[in-house]
DNA sequence: TTGACACATGACACTATTATCATATGATGA
DNA sequence: TCATCATATGATAATAGTGTCATGTGTCAA
């Protein structure tokens, strides 16, 4: 636990919130969080994601571009294809969380 | 553990991503988020979020309305005040898990 | 009842996001 | 080298979201 002074404070806080901001913004996107749902279960390429979610290649490769420029992926190239997957395991628990608990609410 | 057949199982995916995404949307806006990180600790009337989050009355009371509108919020009025409160636990774990696990992250 | 206060709402201009089309790049095998 | 496959990227039209101004509504105190 430090002492922030009240600058340091407001600093803290308002990137905190824009962090927090930046980071549902990206999951806020059907595509894109159709993708993330997918990379839970695991390494994928841009074929299978496409075919899994449904979406054109474009779209996906797109969405695939805002989320590692978020740095929210890992990327593995092999030959023609692109692997992707997951940063860290924080992402899968932030969003399994959020899925789990939404169940629960009486919405 | 229920059995789905195809299209359930579909509609069920298909409705669970769609919650989730509204849910996200909903915290994706800066001033939004303010709000619902304020009422965190507790109950608060519009004039009071709006000194604690610097936001206009005018805009808060929009995404009041916005929270509102998808349930995330309960409403008391007492005389002249309005007070709001979030619907329930779940909204204050998820985000406070997402704040503490994107604390984590080597971003 | 009137004025002031606390909040809500509608309309609007501005900006951002979305998905798509067209096209580019980069790797592989013939 | 060339054709093809897998993926990336740029441009763009359509749409959605943002915050603000002006104004409306309900409550209380005088």
């Amino acid at each position: 636990m430090t002492l922030l002074s009240y600058d340091e404070f407001i600093m803290e806080t308002s990137t905190a919130l824009d962090g927090l901001t930046s980071f549902y913004k990206l999951l806020s996107n059907r595509s894109r969080l159709a993708i993330v749902l997918e990379l839970r279960s695991g390494e994928a390429n841009v074929a299978e994601l496409c075919h899994r979610t449904g979406l054109s290649q474009t779209l996906v490769s797109h969405q695939l571009a805002a989320l590692r420029n978020a740095d929210i992926l890992r990327v593995r190239r092999a030959g023609k294809h692109t692997y992707y997957q997951l940063a860290d395991e924080h992402i899968t628990t932030i969003v399994g969380y959020a899925l789990e608990h939404l169940g629960e609410r009486e919405v």
